[in-house]
Formats: structure tokens, sequence, C-alpha cells
DNA sequence: ATCAAAAGTTAGATAAAACTAACTAGAAAA
DNA sequence: TTTTCTAGTTAGTTTTATCTAACTTTTGAT
């Protein structure tokens, strides 16, 4: 609700969120942590800030979850971490490297790159259903930053 | 000679200063001040760290210099940006847009995605003067970030 | 030659994002 | 049911990168 605007560690926290709930079905602090290779405390200070701007829900010592806002944005920061992924691999880069360079990109790319990647990617034939599918193949490891 | 590793910001100093060293011959606090957006306090703490780092030389109130270190350094990243500049421009983002894209992307990505990009950029008949012709065009703008 | 404007510097404040250390709540084992 | 361990939190520090305000040097007009 409250619409100030995210900056990139805030995206990439909520990101994470949304993909352990994905990938878990539950949240953690902990694995928020190790999945973003920082420590707890800096996953509580982000929560506060989430919290604060109502994208994230925790009632105390316990998991994180998405508000609808935070969904929101959350699916939108994935579908561009998806996009950009994809759009390495097909360059020809690795998995693993396409994942942390993705993960890098996804914040800072303009509206119009974006785009012309996306059309890179998707020539013609764009199924909707591709996002879906790949979402369902989403397994979350300890990042190595 | 100091090995201490660069941080994106310092990086982007150091290339100002080689850019506007190309373009106008001096590199003016003023100058790479306007160019990056920020005021010129900013700019001189960022020259102590990059006297320190031995990347730069400035007689007090006076332009600044890059020491040859300094120079191989901002020359490498320079050609980054000339890279992704020019991939972007190729996937059909407009020049203003791909130079504001590859300035934040130019940080951030690793080898091996650098290495795919290239790879796509010259296909084939990759003439070394490329670059060279590039860095003739050099125009320093005010930056809007 | 003087003095005002422009360019450069220094000092100190603020904000973001991480950390460590120390504390608290909850879950699991004895 | 205690106790212990794990997960989560809070407080305070550090680093980076910006800023504003105040000061100094240089330049250049008169």
């Amino acid at each position: 609700m409250d619409h100030t605007k995210l900056t990139q560690s805030l995206e990439d926290y909520l990101e994470m969120v949304h993909m352990l709930r994905l990938a878990n079905g539950l949240a953690r602090v902990k694995d928020i942590a190790a999945a973003l290779a920082v420590k707890m405390p800096s996953v509580a200070k982000a929560m506060v800030e989430l919290k604060k701007m109502g994208l994230v829900r925790q009632e105390p010592y316990s998991g994180v979850e998405l508000t609808e806002e935070g969904e929101r944005v959350a699916a939108m920061i994935l579908n561009r971490h998806i996009l950009l992924k994809g759009f390495l691999i097909k360059l020809g880069v690795s998995e693993a490297i396409a994942d942390k360079d993705a993960c890098s990109m996804e914040h800072i790319l303009s509206a119009e790159t974006l785009g012309k990647i996306e059309d890179f990617v998707k020539p013609s034939n764009a199924i909707a259903s591709a996002k879906v599918s790949s979402v369902k193949k989403l397994r979350v490891v300890k990042n190595t930053k």
C-alpha cells in the first residue's frame, strides 16, 4: 500500500520470499538468509522494511508471508528474473551463471531494454504457460555472492 | 599498484576520468560531477580513494590524470561499456538507453556472460579497430540517473 | 593590482546495507 | 517438565556513497 520505491536489496529479499514459498511452501528467516548469503539479522531488518511497506506479513518468530500487493510485486520481479535467465541461456551462458547474473540484472535494466530482450527471447510463438512451467522448476539453492 | 578491488562507484569515476580525457583532453572535477550526476565533493572523495590505489594522479586544484595502471584498468572498463552498449543497440535499444543500461551492466556481469555477449556481437569478422572508432565517437553528456 | 566568481577542498551529517554480539522465544530431547 | 538447542530478534558498529555548508585557491574582469 505504501508506494515507497523498493531498493535493489529489498527487491532481492521480496523475490526470495516468493521463491521459497513456491519451492517449500514456507519462507523462513534462516532459509532466506542462506539463499541470499547474508546473516539472519540482515533478513530481520529487511522484513521490518517490507512490513512497513505492506508487502509482507509475519507473526513474530515465524515464517514470512506475502500480502496480495507483495505477491503482485514479487511476481513481477520473478518474471523479470526468469526472462533474463532464459535470455542468458539462449546466449550460451551456463545455468548457474545465468541465474546469478540474471539476479544482478533484474534490478537495473530499463523497461525499454527489458522489452527488447523479451522480443529476442520470444520471437513469435510466445506461449503464456512458459512462465508458469519455469516457476514450477524453481529450486532454491545457497547463493555464493 | 594497490590491488584493493574497485567498488562499482569507483569504477564509474575511473571510467569517467578516462572518457573525459579522451573527449576533452582534460578531466575536471566539475565535469566528472556533472557527467555522473553527483556533486563535486563526491568526486573529490572518490579521487582520494583512486589516488590511494595508485590509479589516478592530481595536483591540488587542477585536473585529474590517470596513472599507467589507471589507464589500463579504465580502458578495460570502457571496453566493457562499449561492448555492452553495442550489444543493446543490436537488440534494438535506443542509443541513450543503451548507454545508460550499459553503464549499470558493466559492473555486475560475470566473465562468462561478457564472453558470450562478445560472441554474439562479433560473430565472425571482429575488426580490432571497431573499439578504437567507437572511442573516437565518444561524447560525454550529463547523466540523469 | 584588486577583488569577485568559479572551481576545488574539507568537514561533518545522513542513509543503506551489511556485520557481530547478546538476548529471547519455541521446539525437541532427556 | 526441565533443559538445551535452534531460530528469531534487537542493539550497536562498520563501510560505502551520497549530501550540504563552509572554507580555500585560482582565474579573470575591471
